[in-house]
DNA sequence: GTGCGTGCAAAATCTTTGCATACGC
DNA sequence: GCGTATGCAAAGATTTTGCACGCAC
């Protein structure tokens, strides 16, 4: 008769514990627990690290605060988590100009070249989805993340 | 004989100074300073709290950072300054997934409430943007600042 | 002269890191 | 058993705040 597995079945930690096989790195309770905390809440909902903390605090797993950066960022690069930027983190300061209204970000993840463009089509997006649920529109900013092409041929 | 203008004309100075007293507020100099920089590097240039600090210092002025995180603040406030979310300072995490791809937020400016939407003519957007320049998209997010309905209202 | 703004230094956040121990492999 | 990951606490980095003094109005 078959054993029963010790572990319950979780879409995500077949692959994950592949992942992390491949670069030598190993699968800790610590790292499951991260994932599947966000898991169960499900996609399109924002944690901070320290809202990480509190939560698997109340589902009774102790992690350190460290161990939820580092995996945090482990997470990241692995693509199991997006890092989103709100408003709130805004650390960079601009001119603001009539010639130059709002205008979108191309960031190089690699080399972090940064280009500009603007997009009346953007801006147009923005404003339907806005009104739709009934917010009223203050600016947007797109931030698209891409390879320049010098690290493309890398 | 009129007398000579003790402050050289700028562009900026005016409405600032204008806005300013209509909050009962007052332009000093190192208000002045701190949106002269901005104007002297032009718009598209993005400093950071600590940028603005050492530039002031290359340029002999002596502004403390207290003084600069308050006036940023406040020039974002009143609109002379425009604050942007580069991807180096994200701090929220939320689940990758197939049935969620590239997807924007709507952020209340007052309240934080967050909502999101999807929108194939942002994605169509930005895809166009990166490759009119030779990069090669990995994805994009929209960030709409808006207010809510509630805070509309208020 | 009134009271807002500044500088300074201390405090509060938020995040990273060094090191000894624990444990996945 | 080897070597990665963790927890802890200390260090860093960034931003805010309390308070006395100075200066815009």
């Amino acid at each position: 008769m078959a054993l029963p597995s010790a572990k319950p079945f979780n879409r995500f930690e077949a692959p994950l514990e592949v992942g992390l096989h491949q670069d030598g790195r190993r699968l800790t309770p610590q790292r499951r627990k991260v994932l599947e905390l966000f898991e169960r809440i499900g996609a399109g909902m924002h944690l901070s690290a320290e809202d990480v903390h509190h939560q698997l605090l109340e589902a009774r797993s102790r992690v350190s605060l460290a161990t939820i950066y580092r995996t945090l960022r482990l997470l990241v690069q692995m693509g199991f988590l997006h890092e989103l930027e709100l408003s709130e983190g805004g650390h960079r300061f601009e001119l603001s100009s009539d010639d130059h209204p709002d205008h979108h970000h191309l960031v190089c993840v690699r080399c972090g070249r940064t280009e500009e463009f603007e997009s009346e089509q953007v801006l147009q997006a923005g404003r339907i989805a806005a009104e739709r649920i009934g917010f009223h529109l203050i600016e947007s900013t797109l931030n698209v993340r891409a390879l320049c092409p010098t690290c493309q041929s890398q």
